[in-house]
DNA sequence: AAACTTAGCGTAAAAAATACGTTAACTATT
DNA sequence: AATAGTTAACGTATTTTTTACGCTAAGTTT
């Protein structure tokens, strides 16, 4: 490895992901490609992450992790939490793999947890290499990865109440039924169309474009957008 | 120093506390009792915290650091945010005292800031050693402190939106009157008091008890209490 | 006893949230 | 060509919450 580690600080983002039916998480099969006797046994499923380069910043960690699995940059990325818990490594399988991928002897991982939210209908690079796991149903992963995802989530959840992250997960045009299915899944209850339609019609940055769903056995829907500039210009007013 | 380091990772805190007319914020002053030849130059304060141990997690960094200073447990105590820039320490008076400090040559630490909330009336024993700074006018501090207190406000005024974080700064009895002052102090706006009264009427879990003021020139005014197990009680029947 | 000061209640109007029914526009099927 | 099936999109009445604003109560000081 070219460049120099830190061994004690790494960076693990849990990447959102909608693909119009249901929340998805990006997992990284550890064992993918290696032969059947250097897999580690169970729960070889983990976030994707880095240990920080010894002279980078931390956030530039997380924002280089996304960049080299996605290949997109100014994704939607925030700090989520630390785990900082001497026995995180704890399991065997865990610090066997840690010491194979890293090639050092380490026994104490500070991570700091990311979350990142992207637009999952976009090609990848990273596509066919990694899980796209729903969140309604996470498995045990390396680590405490689990618990991470579960923080993640919470996150998430807490977020969107107040800031229009859903647009960092919906395609550029949508329409409003997949602004409601997405609500209604990360919030996890149902709400009334009709109530809903009226309660969205007050953002002024959700803006209708000149095109509307086609090939579909019903009404056709229309599109809308995410005006980014008219939300943080009302967004700025609203401070003032 | 009988106990290992962790040479990279520190943990911060920002501590704050109410004293009935403004919001402070627990200062260190690195030149008490250093002799002047020893003293480093200008932003001689500092936010306390600490490395963290070798075989410590890091959250428990942080209750140690708040235990040692003021005496105090079970104090609310949240994780604000990752400072992890490779040159947080770029100052050279602060990489010599770091080194005085510790013992050790550190050219770089990530540290985990966190945010406390005290009551201020009770008695510490680091009384006289700390400084209470005002939060209207925080100095430029040692290290990117100033930054982590910055950062911890906005995540202070951020969830006193959504939690009973004031009764965490409040003394155990209050009146509504120091209740709004301190709401209207940590938001930075004025409410109608008629309005705010009937607001926090329906909140269940603030009772009055049965005492007064006394002595003041004006008609007395009732105290109340946080009742915190009726609080954690609607909590959870709100999440089921 | 009069003046001063903050506590504490109440009502009317506006805004937001909730509950609920019907028509519109397309495709697929006969 | 008509019918059935499906989701889009709109509107109104009711309840709840927020906002705006005026007056009396109960102490201390002079």
């Amino acid at each position: 490895m070219a460049v120099k580690l830190n061994p004690h600080v790494s960076v693990d983002c849990v990447i959102f992901g909608f693909d119009g039916q249901s929340l998805k998480v990006l997992l990284i099969d550890r064992n993918l490609g290696l032969t059947p006797e250097k897999q580690t046994a169970p729960n070889s499923l983990k976030l994707p992450g880095s240990m920080v380069y010894d002279d980078e910043d931390v956030d530039t960690a997380a924002v280089r992790v996304l960049k080299e699995l996605t290949g997109l940059e100014n994704i939607y990325l925030q700090q989520l939490k630390v785990f900082g818990s001497p026995d995180r490594l704890s399991k065997k399988d865990d610090l066997d793999w840690l010491q194979k991928a890293t090639r050092m002897t380490i026994n104490r991982v500070v991570t700091v947890a990311y979350y990142a939210l992207i637009k999952l209908h976009k090609a990848m690079p990273c596509e066919g290499k990694v899980i796209w796991q729903d969140t309604q149903n996470i498995p045990e992963l390396a680590f405490d990865h689990r618990d991470i995802v579960i923080e993640g989530l919470t996150a998430l959840r807490k977020e969107v109440q107040y800031e229009p992250l859903v647009f960092e997960l919906l395609p550029k045009k949508f329409t409003i039924r997949q602004l409601q299915t997405l609500y209604e899944i990360i919030e996890g209850r149902k709400f009334d169309n009709r109530n809903f339609r009226k309660s969205i019609s007050r953002w002024q940055y959700l803006q209708p474009i000149d095109e509307k769903e086609k090939n579909v056995a019903h009404k056709p829907a229309q599109f809308y957008r995410f005006d980014k500039r008219a939300y943080q210009r009302l967004k700025k007013e609203f401070f003032e």
